[in-house]
DNA sequence: AAAAAACATTGATATAAAACAATGTTGAAT
DNA sequence: ATTCAACATTGTTTTATATCAATGTTTTTT
């Protein structure tokens, strides 16, 4: 799989996780004692639908996918960047991820023991309320994304979901998109072939820009009326 | 809308949570004082897309379902019996409801203010613990139904649907659904006339009986074969 | 540098599912 | 008891979207 090594001060780690200054110094160290940084290469699976839950990851360099495998296609959930937990909930429920996480670039992933975790939030309720806040929000993503699949079509799909992009995963008009078109088809519950199609609709008529993987929001208030109307 | 009292004793109550077993005496007090028990009719709404999150809600008596408003329609999300929390992860996400709560049978609502178990939560990291199971497990639900929207088609999702309604809400092979057929197509995410169809083409097939809003499995693995094919 | 593989594009065709329409049935309200 | 409204059913038509197909363009591999 890939190299790894043992993590040596996440107090003093520029990617550390907000959620570390609710813990107490020695349960930073026991952490850090359990974490081991693996370093992941772009295309490797950081995690496997279907396998048990070990360790908790938080992805401190990088960026990832974390999608669904289905029988004909999957179905990309998020992009994650760096300084987050990924897929906190697993740790919590059945213990069984029912999702696939794979690295889009060449990535670090802290990988702490799952029942480490667990203890320390069991003994530390600040600790743990951060953790839940994280998986509320998780759920609350999902619950926007549950209903753009269900009832808006292809156009107002991809228009929420580049405005997505620009708005809350690069914070930029302008962004270097770490997929293949097959991928943001896959982001956006759609063919390939018709992701190509609208895109390309999108830029003959100056909405949005295309330089190979380089997309420029050019008129985000269309792409939001599109999106609205569905 | 709807009569309300004040709860008298959670500690005896027949339909109280699990998760006050994890409670000092003194904290259920303080739940039980702040506890409103609210009677809805059947049809009224619970809780409303969109609002703030004023109280945790628990659903003592009665039946309800949880679905997101949408323009032209709605998407049930899921079928609540009584004894369980409703919508607790957005006690700890961004504090507004994303999805509207409607009694399906006149229920029985007990509504304590948020910041009270908010607090309890924050004293008492095992009752926390216990309703942060809650929200996860709710989550990988959301997970299992958004794949099922995007990968499978009608008679795969119909089957699908039947099969929870018998194995999971129900627990019989045997059972009166307390939904509309316009309600059971918002819970299978298609259109009304194709839910009928394909009920009625299961029905001539012998895979279930129907007899008005009773259903009857008659051969879950046919409905598993079916749902698994997609 | 050449060959192969993965990725991107565009047009034509097929199809699953929604929308429309018409009619029957049940249940609630007066 | 009668009327009205909500609910259920069935057939037909339309449409959004996937699939198929052909070709061009990058990347990666050797």
């Amino acid at each position: 799989m890939a190299k790894y090594k043992q993590a040596n001060n996440c107090k003093t780690c520029p990617y550390k996780s907000y959620s570390l200054t609710k813990l107490h110094e020695s349960d930073v160290d026991l952490i850090q004692n359990s974490c081991l940084i693996v370093n992941f290469k772009k295309g490797e699976n950081i995690c496997k639908q279907g396998t048990e839950v070990t360790h908790a990851l938080y992805l401190a360099k990088g960026s990832v996918k974390l999608f669904i495998e289905g029988k004909n296609k999957n179905l990309i959930l998020k992009l994650v960047n760096e300084s987050k937990y990924i897929g906190l909930q697993s740790l919590f429920g059945d213990r069984i991820y029912n999702y696939t996480i794979t690295a889009l670039e060449d990535s670090q992933v802290c990988m702490i023991n799952a029942n480490i975790i667990l203890d320390l939030a069991k003994n530390n309720v600040e600790y743990l309320f951060e953790l839940t806040k994280n998986i509320s929000d998780a759920t609350n993503f999902v619950y926007k994304k549950i209903i753009d699949i269900n009832q808006k079509q292809l156009r107002g799909r991809l228009a929420d979901v580049m405005l997505h992009f620009s708005e809350n995963v690069f914070e930029s008009d302008r962004f270097e998109l770490k997929l293949t078109r097959k991928e943001i088809a896959e982001y956006s519950a759609m063919s390939m072939e018709n992701t190509v199609r609208i895109l390309n609709e999108y830029k003959k008529d100056g909405i949005i820009g295309i330089d190979g993987r380089i997309f420029t929001i050019k008129q985000p208030e269309i792409l939001r009326k599109i999106g609205e109307l569905g």
